[in-house]
DNA sequence: AGAATCCCTATCATTTTACTTGGAATTGAA
DNA sequence: TTCAATTCCAAGTAAAATGATAGGGATTCT
């Protein structure tokens, strides 16, 4: 019950993104140094977050990366799915296409995951990058 | 982010045992039958129930598992942490000695994964076998 | 021209997962 | 007293996931 690396250094990633917003491209390499993780790993998750759309890249030297929409558009949630896949404590209740198991029908444990999954949900789609700078200038 | 079938065989072997208190000790070839899983695998699992004192077993022939307590004693967390291991989205957040990261004090992210155990927490510690058992009676 | 940067594919070592195998020890019942 | 049912225990193992690394092509600013 832990996120891997991809969910959580990603959204390191997002958050230095948006720190960094209205600067013009950050260079993926800066990031990396900032948050401390391998670049050509963080490479491989701000790909998948670009083809999500929740990043911009521009190529070439100065270029780099840029939050594709407002802090205050992205949430928790939709970095961690991209990167994490669909959420979902057991498969028979994946956000998309749950898998059902052969007694779904009087299955008691599922609605245990349901519970999980709705009160973690709850929490990743409620928090914005926006309300992560806020936290973080009222801490500075 | 999903739990592992250690969990989920777990609970739902746990469940079992709750339908059956009172009956005397269970086998776990019954239990692994009626969930439909690996009963070798379950004697693992189960293993590390008893060993964390939520179950009793009677070996020898008529022997079997029963709880160790009443099913209405017996949370849900109860029986994940002692499977899953300690919980939390991230090792700094770890419920039993956080592994802390290097920047530590004005790490964002940290507040988010908080937030995520919390709710998780209060999920699963409110959940008891009891619950489940009056649910499963409703439905049927 | 050249440096900086993104982009893409492949490979790889390690760990975790989800079992399987094989058998020893215990105990109730015939 | 024997036997079958059961728990208990220790290894082994195939497949997948994790967390990278390696190498090079494409693009663009200076």
């Amino acid at each position: 019950m832990k996120l891997s690396t991809k969910g959580r250094y990603g959204l390191k990633a997002m958050f230095d993104l948006a720190v960094h917003d209205g600067e013009g491209p950050i260079p993926l390499k800066n990031i990396a140094e900032r948050q401390r993780v391998s670049d050509h790993y963080l490479e491989q998750l701000i790909a998948e977050l670009r083809k999500s759309g929740l990043v911009k890249s521009v190529r070439g030297a100065q270029g780099g990366y840029m939050l594709a929409h407002k802090p205050s558009e992205i949430t928790v949630g939709d970095i961690i799915r991209v990167l994490e896949g669909p959420l979902g404590p057991s498969d028979c209740v994946l956000e998309n296409g749950p898998i059902q198991c052969n007694n779904a029908d009087h299955c008691i444990a599922k609605t245990v995951w349901e519970k999980i999954q709705t009160s973690i949900s709850d929490v990743i789609d409620f928090i914005t990058l926006q309300d992560m700078l806020d936290d973080y200038k009222k801490k500075a």
